[in-house]
DNA sequence: TTAATAATAGTCAAAATAACTATTAGACTC
DNA sequence: GAGTCTAATAGTTATTTTGACTATTATTAA
């Protein structure tokens, strides 16, 4: 590290958590309760601290913000444009993750006045570059839910394949065939029958499934391709 | 931004540059001239600044440490560990990039006393955690060969479907069928023939063929996919 | 009883893949 | 200059996958 000065730097991490309700992707943010930005919404994100790794910060962020534990933050990207912030230079490291919205009930963090789930075409203004933070996590997302099966992580444990079927239909922004879809996905061997049927529906009831978590590993290592 | 304090920290950018010779993938690496680290190979890399952004950064580092310039650099990831540094707490942003390597004449920068390629499996112990860093450029490499036609850019100008498959058999590190190997190349029509042929083998002279970047950017669109 | 809704099963032509064999061009050797 | 080596290039074939469909079935609501 030689030829230039060293600077030192403010840094934050932002959590971008997807989920998903009746077939629409929601994003799950925060109103802020004070400092300049007081009342807007943005992305739960905070201070990274001395001691912490920038993984370690995302999810203590999120557990004070948010009230969410135990959940799978993926290092998305950096954001260091010199206008991000209005009025200081703050580098900010945005996580990505993808939870069943309902999985856990959340909870608001002090100095914060509100947390909820929005969705993704319905966003209010955000705070900072967030809204442009949201649009790098959107586009990973398309992209990676045709190289992994990770629309599972979205739904409920137990789920149905139109269910699915429509969470890939609302992520790609396409159609699918349904006879094709059902079959493909059921060659992948990803999904385990749960020998039951939905309830309470007005029409033939559907088998629900389970995702297989062996087989999802065993495909993750060999490198999955989904495509539609 | 509230709840905890916020704490200043050193960043730095590390550039992962990837070059092939004759069928073997390489990194570009430099020799530290000065600092606690003299004599040792590294990344190149240096401290970020003020005025500059992460991409910014990363382009200077490596004009300065290697006197390439005008290299498409991609951001790989954050690299945070409390220990990868043996006396301060540094962060590290990691970029990455495909280039030819004859393509550009390396220069040696103030304050290094060398730049080398070295093929990836002859590596040097290296400084810091850049052999993890490293590590992941490589799996990054791998996952990227097979979803976007990126094999082109580590090559010459002017190159052989042979050179072509053997890029991608060492990065890949599988061997595959020559004459579907081909066909699955050709029928992508990246391929434009120059109507040359190879000069000074000992056997029937192959075609060479250039790379047709506005069909790389159609297929870049809609997400490309390689499988082998 | 029938309409509506969605689940599930099945068909079929076209395209893609994998695993091959065969032939050809050019350079080197004896 | 005939034979041999290497790798390029062309072609074959069975199997699998795909895309675009149609048909049938189960369930509830009117």
């Amino acid at each position: 590290m030689q030829g230039v000065m060293k600077v030192m730097h403010a840094l934050t991490v932002d959590n971008l958590v997807f989920g998903c309700e009746g077939g629409r992707l929601e994003i799950l943010l925060v109103r802020h309760g004070d400092g300049d930005s007081i009342g807007q919404w943005g992305l739960p994100g905070d201070w990274l601290l001395d001691h912490e790794t920038l993984s370690e910060a995302a999810a203590r962020v999120l557990l004070d913000k948010t009230g969410l534990s135990d959940i799978y933050l993926e290092q998305l990207k950096t954001f260091s444009d010199l206008g991000r912030h209005p009025t200081e230079r703050i580098i900010t490291t945005a996580f990505f993750s993808l939870i069943a919205p309902d999985a856990s009930k959340l909870v608001v963090g002090t100095y914060q006045l509100d947390v909820k789930w929005f969705p993704v075409n319905e966003i209010p203004k955000l705070i900072f570059d967030h809204q442009a933070i949201l649009e790098t996590g959107i586009m990973h997302l398309k992209h990676k839910v045709c190289h992994e099966p990770i629309g599972f992580n979205l739904l409920p444990e137990k789920f149905s394949l139109l269910e699915l079927q429509m969470l890939y239909e609302g992520i790609l922004g396409v159609s699918l065939d349904k006879p094709n879809f059902r079959r493909k996905m059921q060659k992948m061997n990803l999904l385990i029958s749960c020998d039951e049927k939905q309830l309470g529906v007005a029409h033939r009831a559907a088998a629900l499934y389970r995702f297989d978590k062996e087989r999802y590993f065993e495909l993750k290592q060999q490198g999955f391709v989904f495509e539609v």
